[in-house]
RNA sequence: GCGCCGGUAGCUCAGUAGGAUAGAGCAUCAGCCUUCUAAGCUGAGGGUCACAGGUUCGAAUCCUGUCCGGCGUACCA
């Protein structure tokens, strides 16, 4: 936003220069001092299309811009072809003004207005527990959910799941080993590919208690009601975990309701009156060689049983035919394999794959004074995301899951997350809120009111400025991170905020400034104090008003 | 073997639609509280951007190759 005039007139000196390139004028707040207020590489950009050189480039946009001379004080052309741009504090002003005049809206957009979005993330089958990878990807999934907001999206949150097959029969197998050792019989065998975890022995303890001995017979009937006591067993603390985190998903999707509303069937008969299905070995093959892969894959195998790609495929149809305009997916890498599938065949199927954005998370390590914490399946002895919660609390374990990049493999610092001092991060951006939170309880008590005329152009201190170019970087911070599918920009985005923020507690002293600067920075200091909150509601961590 | 992700300060990580002197937090060292919260602020030291070539005015960023780590590579999901 800070950019519009001064863009529109970069726009308007092209025009009259005769360049049509499409290129987007893009401008920073220089970090050197001497490189002006903004800058623009624009002429370096222009010099290979043009075949110029780049400062020649700049002279000419410079002789021939014209612009408001009560915010541009002068343009220097710099270094290869930079053109730095000196601005006046009514600059500043004028800006703040502007954001101010949002109110508690400050950062939200409508460039998403009318475009429906589906997030889905977790999308943990009800066979176990969370644990700090699925948190990593419920986390990054419900802040992207959150940017989409901001943008203007209409967003639906959405939980996909599966309550049938193997791994389902699995689950209640291993509660079943595990309630006949409880019950009756300490040696009876576990089967070898089952649920290690402790929750299991749980699960168990519980069927005991509510069914006794009566379902010592592994007969189909008591496997059922196993298996249906353990979704709803693990279901419930899923969310429970969830709803922790503050978490809601408005969807929870049966992938078996794909089979029964025929889904699946659709879409088998689709790719087979397309020839791109066929069978071989008594199996479905999808011809993925045809979609431009490198491989045919079994959709069906010659059980009878559909492969995870199949309902993979049918389920993103169905999205776009519920009439979600995007569909992002929030994936571990370990599902990095589908990926291409999925896209071929939604692509097979009419639709187009680039509408689908599908985010890919590394894992998640967790540490301790150096040394990595093992999460052994084989012990099930597993350090669970629950266990993190008890621990450090959700506002640290959201802002330690959200504060890197989603590409890079996270290391969870247990100590450092345990940490309640200034060493944590989190304190940091939560300190700032609270510190703004403060300044008003006590602006209250001595009786000052922030009245409605702020003369913005008083704040014209080094620190006053640079809070101000910060908190104009709101918008295009969250637009960037919705973007690219990154909360970490955010993130990064609330500490250098509370980094300026704090320089300019400690360099301007608000309330007894006197009454016009006071209430000009009271002002800024409101608008402070809503970049944070909204910042901080963006990632899901509370603003605490005291700490 | 092949595919994806990563390798940047002692540690954890930003920066990769090529741009100005490669940044932050933590750790280390030196300062700042009779003042709106010191969970804060100021300063210092710390770099072969994994390695080797290439592309050009300019490369951490793009291309090629190599090495190291993670995840995949099923008629498992």
């Amino acid at each position: 936003m800070y950019d519009e005039i001064i863009k529109l007139s970069f726009q308007n000196c092209l025009s009259k220069l005769n360049i049509n390139e499409d290129v987007d004028i893009f401008f920073e707040f220089p970090k050197n001092p001497n490189h002006g207020d903004l800058s623009t590489n624009i002429a370096m950009q222009l010099a290979g299309k043009l075949k110029k050189q780049p400062r020649q480039i700049a002279q000419e946009i410079i002789n021939t811009i014209e612009y408001d001379s009560n915010f541009i004080e002068k343009f220097e052309i710099a270094g290869a072809g930079f053109i730095n741009i000196k601005l006046k504090p009514e600059f500043y002003a004028h800006s703040l003004n502007k954001i101010y005049s949002f109110g508690d809206m400050y950062g939200k957009s409508e460039k998403g207005k009318g475009s429906k979005v589906n997030v889905e993330y977790v999308s943990v089958n009800p066979t176990g527990l969370l644990h700090l990878g699925h948190g990593r990807n419920a986390c990054i999934g419900d802040t992207i959910a959150n940017l989409y907001e901001w943008m203007g999206y209409d967003v639906t949150r959405e939980y996909y799941f599966n309550n049938a097959g193997n791994q389902m029969n699995n689950l209640a197998k291993s509660i079943y080993a595990r309630y006949r050792q409880q019950l009756d019989n300490p040696d009876f065998p576990f089967p070898e590919d089952g649920y290690h975890g402790d929750y299991i022995k749980e699960i168990a303890a519980e069927l005991i208690e509510k069914h006794r001995d009566k379902l010592i017979t592994d007969d189909e009937d008591n496997l059922t009601i196993i298996r249906k006591f353990g979704e709803v067993w693990c279901f419930g603390k899923i969310k429970q975990t969830l709803e922790r985190m503050s978490i809601h998903q408005e969807v929870y999707y049966n992938e078996d309701s794909l089979y029964a509303d025929g889904k699946i069937k659709d879409v088998i008969d689709y790719f087979k009156s397309n020839e791109l299905a066929y069978e071989k070995d008594g199996a479905l093959w999808l011809a993925l060689s045809k979609m431009g892969l490198d491989d045919d894959r079994v959709i069906v195998k010659s059980s009878g049983e559909p492969t995870y790609r199949l309902p993979d495929i049918a389920y993103h149809r169905e999205k776009f035919l519920r009439g979600f305009d995007i569909l992002i997916d929030i994936f571990g890498s370990d599902h990095i394999a589908t990926v291409p599938d999925v896209l071929a065949g939604v692509k097979a199927l009419g639709f187009n794959p680039e509408k689908v954005k599908v985010y890919i998370h590394q894992f998640v390590t967790l540490t301790e004074n150096g040394e990595q914490i093992k999460m052994s399946k084989r012990t099930g002895k597993n350090y669970t995301l629950d266990d993190l919660l008890d621990e450090v609390g959700p506002d640290v374990v959201r802002f330690f899951l959200l504060m890197r990049g989603i590409s890079t493999h996270l290391e969870f610092d247990l100590g450092l997350a345990r940490e309640q001092s200034e060493k944590n991060p989190v304190f940091y951006l939560q300190y700032a809120h609270a510190r703004l939170c403060s300044i008003f309880d006590i602006a209250e008590q001595k009786g000052i009111n922030l009245n409605k005329d702020i003369d913005f152009n008083l704040l014209q201190h080094e620190a006053e400025i640079k809070l101000i170019k910060q908190l104009m970087n709101l918008p295009a911070s969250i637009e960037t991170a919705c973007n690219k599918g990154e909360p970490q920009i955010l993130a990064d985005y609330l500490r250098e905020l509370a980094a300026a923020f704090h320089v300019f507690y400690h360099e301007c002293r608000i309330l007894d400034a006197g009454a016009n600067l006071c209430n000009a920075r009271l002002a800024l200091a409101k608008v402070t104090q809503i970049a944070m909150k909204n910042g901080l509601l963006i990632l899901g961590i509370s603003a605490p008003k005291r700490m």
